[in-house]
DNA sequence: CGGGATCCGGTCGGATACTG
DNA sequence: CAGTATCCGACCGGATCCCG
């Protein structure tokens, strides 16, 4: 009764060009699953619950990376046949592991973004300046 | 003197629509991100030589993440003055937390791409068939 | 409420050609 | 070698309308 612990080392090298792990990586590391998957963390959430969560999302992204989080086992869906409709959207443990990492990556952002402001400062001051 | 650890919390929070750190997120939730920072981890590297490691990547885009890297002090850019010119990226401190955060992201899509790929015929199978 | 379908502009990103 | 510049297609993603 292990976790994800026993996996040695896959024949795969994200490294090369046609890698079909692209395909995961570029999943993570696209412009909501972060928050998504990150809000989802925290406890299930409902659709519209979900949408409020993560600000800016439009219905359609919010729809498009669900179906791929459950497509790729990260979420599950529960629909409660209420009225109106009822759906419950959940991680699986795939999910949780993917979530605990990408809130990692979201809290990193948030720890680094005045230092990260400041570089930008001085950069553009650096390049832009001198031609003037 | 002290590193990042001193960042107790910051005003901002991701999840808002509008929250200026969604622009650190949005740079390293992006398609190279990752892997460029992921072979930057292992050691400088010259722009060919970072171009031959990340399989795939077109120049154009090598060059305009390894700009905005530098922009935002991730990596820097060493020039030696000889010919034909030799150019050397190299990680920032806060260029190599960063990394090595992207890094688990890149092995956690190794490490399940095997699962993954069987939730997805799972769910192809489940989603498709009924209606032939 | 929880979506599906469609239209459409903007940007991402590859291919190519040229420079020092 | 290490880029810059340009063209251009693809798709990302928002807005809108509609349905059960």
């Amino acid at each position: 009764m292990e976790t994800t612990c026993e996996v040695p080392e896959s024949p795969w090298d994200i490294y090369l060009r046609n890698c079909p792990c692209r395909d995961v990586l570029d999943l993570l590391a696209n412009k909501w699953t972060a928050l998504v998957l990150g809000a989802l963390s925290r406890r299930p959430h409902r659709f519209g619950e979900l949408r409020r969560a993560v600000g800016g999302i439009s219905q359609k992204m919010l729809t498009q990376n669900l179906r791929a989080f459950e497509r790729d086992g990260l979420v599950t869906r529960t629909v409660f046949p209420t009225t109106p409709p009822t759906v419950e959207y959940a991680l699986t443990e795939r999910g949780a592991s993917a979530g605990t990492l990408l809130m990692a990556v979201s809290e990193w952002s948030v720890a680094n973004f005045d230092g990260i402001l400041e570089s930008r400062k001085e950069y553009d001051s650096r390049v832009m300046e001198p031609v003037g």
